[in-house]
DNA sequence: TATGTATATGAGCATATGTTCATACAAACT
DNA sequence: AGTTTGTATGAACATATGCTCATATACATA
């Protein structure tokens, strides 16, 4: 007798990785500063004035997006350079905006 | 003299509608509905045991998932059959799901 | 027609999320 | 050393999210 569970599929952990990949890509400021950082690298700074907002909102968000090790920074003088560091969400960021505007 | 602002990119409106699409798929139940939908077509009930949810978290998750146009409905008799209506965002998951598991 | 079955939906609730405000901190400059 | 500049971070708050509970609805079947 088959278990019904075998539709399934998904280990929980799998399922909750790919839920944390797309909670990144969900919020509209991650999306700008991560759309931003990948045509180039920015110092917070910078992300805050071309897009209009807070220092602390960046910083948080970039805290966040750190954690996801999806952007990293090295320090130059006083300030912080961030920069992408997962091509794979780059890949479906750039996708699902091509996706968007070809529809 | 440039605006700064020729770096922000992406119009308002993308932005919004690129986070929706992630937002869908941001959520371990989601994301287990659209697997399994992925592979066949199920009903309300045939969903709620295999994956092990309450018949109004599986209906409140498809209202959510029907209102973005990822899946759709027909009747059959007196259950309903859904079946997923996107495949960009099928395939999106695939991705990611794929990229989780070999890595 | 009465009852059962499959699904939808509104209200309420607990938790998560994203922002601001205030503050801390470290390097640069005076 | 003191001040300024760039960034991080904790607390507080408002809103969003996802669930349960109760109930409604529509079709099926006796």
């Amino acid at each position: 007798m088959k278990n019904t569970n075998e539709h399934a599929g998904l280990p929980p952990e799998t399922v909750q990785e790919v839920a944390l990949i797309f909670k990144a890509l969900a919020d509209p400021t991650r999306i700008r500063i991560l759309y931003l950082l990948s045509q180039k690298a920015c110092t917070v700074t910078h992300i805050t004035e071309v897009l209009g907002l807070s220092q602390s909102a960046v910083s948080h968000q970039l805290s966040f997006l750190r954690n996801l090790r999806l952007v990293t920074y090295r320090r130059v003088g006083n300030t912080f350079v961030y920069t992408c560091d997962d091509d794979h969400v780059i890949t479906l960021l750039r996708q699902t905006i091509d996706h968007v505007q070809h529809s």
